[in-house]
DNA sequence: AATTCCTGCAACCGCGAATGT
DNA sequence: CACATTCGCGGTTGCAGGAAT
């Protein structure tokens, strides 16, 4: 992108300059934000109207705020990430300050950054490898991503290998566990639209998420599948494969609400041990 | 000091929805 | 009702400047 360049039928594009932005405010400040072709021509700019709208919306209007997120700001995002998923305007209407274009653009490079440290394939994150948890390559990478993403500190370095992270919270147990601490009796699970047969607690390790924001589809409803090498999510028609990322980032829609764990037959002993290990969290990091 | 790499972010593009004629 | 125009949104690109080598 040039500053200089032009569209092929003579309009400019690019940066704009100082005195391109005193214009437009000029004219908006005057006749408010309306028709904005009529403001590129009426303001005597060589702009594209779409163009003058994005410049006014996301740099000159006065609501709006310049400079990095701060740490409120960003626990802001996340929240409302959880709550509109990829819906910047709608997000952008509950953060005065911040445009859509602002989050959106905070939101991808941390993105883009994260993927980039965990090296993975989007098919990579299709599958859900139960098995290979305990293999040693996979807990190395959730170890990176838990050092990187949120600095926490290992307990139980022996016995537990645990990280926290796009992909949820996943867990490796080693053989040489310490007995469960008692926890108060719970009733039993429920049975509900997802009719999970076996129960969950019987899995050595796995994506914690796939526990707490699970696609309503889950192909097959096989557990059994499931834990013999590889989880396949789909969509509502059964068709289109949803990542594990995108079970919350794109497919927000699609996933039940934790409040629907009964679905599954959940060890309350594996749900207490994760909760109790890592209870500093909350359950909205899951989706970071 | 020079070069490469990385990151933030401004801006463009295409598309669908809304509105006007 | 049909078509044209405008608006707004989300995805993507690529520049600029700082950090690392």
């Amino acid at each position: 992108m040039s500053s200089s360049s032009h569209t092929n039928n003579g309009l400019k594009k690019g940066q704009w300059s100082k005195e391109e932005d005193e214009l437009l405010k000029a004219y908006v400040t005057k006749y408010g934000e309306k028709n904005w072709n009529t403001v590129s021509k009426n303001a005597g700019l060589n702009r594209d109207g779409k163009s003058c709208r994005f410049r006014w919306c996301n740099h000159l209007h006065p609501k709006v705020k310049k400079g990095s997120f701060s740490k409120e700001e960003e626990e802001k995002v996340l929240q409302l990430y959880t709550k509109f998923g990829g819906l910047w305007s709608k997000m952008a209407a509950e953060f005065p300050g911040r445009t859509d274009n602002a989050i959106k653009n905070f939101w991808n490079g941390r993105k883009k950054r994260k993927r980039e440290r965990r090296g993975l394939q989007v098919d990579d994150e299709l599958n859900c490898n139960v098995e290979s948890s305990l293999g040693g390559s996979s807990s190395q990478q959730v170890d990176d991503l838990q050092e990187e993403e949120f600095n926490i500190p290992e307990k139980n370095e022996n016995n537990f290998r645990y990280s926290i992270g796009t992909s949820g919270i996943t867990m490796a147990m080693q053989s040489n566990l310490p007995p469960l601490p008692q926890y108060p009796q719970i009733p039993p699970p429920m049975k509900t639209q997802c009719q999970m047969s076996e129960s969950i607690s019987s899995y050595k390790s796995g994506s914690l998420e796939s526990m707490f924001y699970t696609p309503k589809n889950l192909e097959g409803s096989d557990v059994g599948r499931v834990r013999s090498s590889t989880t396949n999510l789909v969509d509502e028609k059964g068709k289109k494969p949803i990542s594990l990322e995108n079970d919350v980032e794109a497919n927000h829609d699609n996933l039940m609400h934790p409040a629907d764990l009964c679905c599954f037959h959940l060890s309350y002993h594996e749900l207490m041990n994760i909760f109790f290990a890592k209870c500093h969290f909350q359950i909205s990091l899951l989706v970071y």
